[in-house]
Order: structure tokens, then C-alpha cells, then sequence
DNA sequence: CACGAGACCTGTTCGC
DNA sequence: TGCGAACAGGTCTCGT
């Protein structure tokens, strides 16, 4: 699904004013916000999308409160109301689309919420993993969750006392939003390749400052997704165009950008994972 | 407790 | 051309 970038591309869609923007385009940049619509009613269209509460309660809570901001927590859309909060997650293929003129339900919506001013937000979700919570307190889904990539007092010293715990490789650490948020397979295989850093490497063999030049890496692939409104693939199709600057996801057999070498593909941790054997060689690979 | 495999889903692409 | 297998941006649960 959408990683870190992705997820912040679509948030900073959903605060854009109110009647700005092509309501439907596939440009995100072009795209009606939601802050400071009201929501009058809600319909749940595939049970299993809302996680929490019940739907009756659920669709009795949810209306008649207002968005109040939108903001990103890992790869989590967080949707402040007047009493609770919304929690969004687009796992592998969720998608929000906001509209008006009441255009038909299209295939795969799963959730909808109307506004009051005849605008609404649709979830849309092809593959059904994604999520929807209305909770009274966020820490209940969201309190589990490692520091944010960004956040200023996470340093290069807090991921290498993280990475050095565990013998798990590293590309399944960086999956792991326990230990950093917003972290996906894409991400994960860019941020590895400019850290120069092999896949299979277990974390406790990184060093403290192939840990900090990790955590330099990961803020730049980051923060080039988020530039480029992240990446769009296959037939989710956001208005991104990372997916044309990818040095090693999705180019197996293809010449590294960097040193000509074959870009390999192997599976780690139930993902594939794409790196240049000769650029991210470590001595030590299981 | 840590770890890996399986489950949850649908749609597209690959290989014979 | 057809058809089943493999695969896809994620995370939870269960068994060892």
C-alpha cells in the first residue's frame, strides 16, 4: 500500500481549501480538502473496513462533527473530530477520493462520509485490507508505533540502539513500524541501497555510524517521495511519479545506476527486496 | 519472547 | 488462446 510518502501526499490533499481543486482528478495537487467539513451521515459499504466500534455506533457518532484538521502518523490518515478521532489506514490498495455532485458509488468503495455541503470522502479499497477506526483516544491503535522518521529528536544514536538489539536483517527491521513508522517495501529498498547497506545484514551487526548514515538515507528517499507526491503504481494511480526514479525497487536485472552490476531480487521476510550486490556488499551476510 | 509462516482479499501478469 | 500460479505498496495471528 502507500508508504510514509504516499500517506502525506494524500493528507496534505485533504487539508487543501474547501473549494479549491477538480473535485475527481487524479492529481492529488488538484484535488477539494476536507478540513472543516461537516459530516451528515456515513455509509459502510464492506463490514470488515470499519475495525472500531460496531457500524451502528459507528455511523451514530461519526455525524454531526466536523473535521477538524488532517495530519499523518506513520502510514496512519489521522482525521481529528470535534469529540473523537479518525483513524484511516490504506494498507495495500486503499484510496481516498473527496467529490461532490453525487457521482455514482464506484466499484470497490467501502466506506463513504458525507458532508453536509453535498461533498463527500470516499474509501476506496480494492483488495479489502484496509481500515477505519473512530476512537475516543488514538493511542489505542496509534500508541504502538516507533518515532517518526522526521521527528527531530530521533537521531542516528536512537535507530542504531534499536537496530543493535535485534539479530533480525535489517530490510525486515526497517518494516517494522514498532521500530520506525511509515517505513514500506519500496522505501525500504531505496533507503537501503543509498546506505549502502545489504538487506540480509542482521541489525546488530550495523554499526553506529552506518546507523546514522542509514537514518540520513531514509529521510532522503522520504523526503524525494514526498517531493515527487509519491510513487504510483500498477493500477493505483495517484498522480505520483516516484515510481520513474526507483534505483533499485522493481529494476531486477537491470544495470545498477551506480555501478552497472545486475540489480538482484530475493525474497526477504516474505517481501521481495531488490539491492545491488556490489553496492550494498557487507562482510558479513548470512 | 522472537521469529517465520499463514491468513486476509482482489486483480494483473507470467509461464506453460 | 487459455488457465492456473505467482505476485502486488501491509499487518495481524498463530504455532514453534
Amino acid at each position: 500500500m502507500p508508504e510514509l510518502p504516499e500517506v502525506e501526499t494524500i493528507v496534505r490533499s485533504l487539508r487543501h481549501p474547501l473549494e479549491g481543486g477538480l473535485a475527481n482528478s487524479k492529481n492529488m495537487n488538484d484535488r477539494p480538502g476536507v478540513v472543516g467539513r461537516l459530516i451528515s451521515s456515513a455509509q459502510i459499504l464492506w463490514s470488515k473496513t470499519l475495525a472500531e466500534p460496531s457500524s451502528e455506533e459507528f455511523l451514530a457518532n461519526v455525524v454531526q462533527q466536523t473535521i477538524q484538521s488532517a495530519e499523518r502518523r506513520g502510514k496512519f490518515i489521522v482525521l481529528p473530530l470535534e469529540k473523537q478521532t479518525l483513524l484511516i489506514h490504506l494498507r495495500m490498495s486503499g484510496d481516498i477520493r473527496v467529490e461532490n455532485d453525487q457521482p455514482p458509488i464506484q466499484p470497490h468503495d467501502r466506506a463513504i462520509l458525507n458532508f453536509e455541503d453535498g461533498y463527500r470522502l470516499a474509501f476506496n479499497d480494492t483488495r479489502k485490507f484496509g481500515r477505519i477506526w473512530l476512537v475516543n483516544d488514538t493511542r489505542t491503535v496509534l500508541g504502538g508505533l516507533g518515532p517518526e522518521p522526521f521527528d527531530e529528536n530521533f537521531h542516528g544514536q536512537d535507530l542504531f540502539e534499536r537496530l543493535h538489539r535485534s539479530s533480525r536483517n535489517i530490510k525486515t527491521l526497517l518494516l517494522d513500524q514498532t521500530l520506525i513508522a511509515g517505513i514500506g517495501n519500496i522505501y525500504a529498498d531505496e533507503a537501503l541501497f543509498r546506505a549502502r547497506l545489504h538487506p540480509a545484514l542482521p541489525g546488530k551487526e550495523i554499526s553506529a555510524g552506518q546507523a546514522e548514515f542509514l537514518l540520513a538515507s531514509i529521510r532522503g528517499v522520504l523526503t524525494e517521495g514526498i517531493a515527487r507526491n509519491g510513487s504510483s503504481i500498477d493500477w493505483v494511480y495517484r498522480g505520483g511519479d516516484f515510481q520513474n526514479h526507483f534505483r533499485v525497487y522493481q529494476r531486477t536485472g537491470l544495470p545498477c545506476l551506480e555501478c552497472g552490476t545486475v540489480i538482484e531480487k530475493r525474497v526477504i521476510n516474505q517481501r521481495s527486496t531488490h539491492f545491488c550486490p556490489k553496492c550494498q556488499f557487507s562482510v558479513k551476510i548470512p
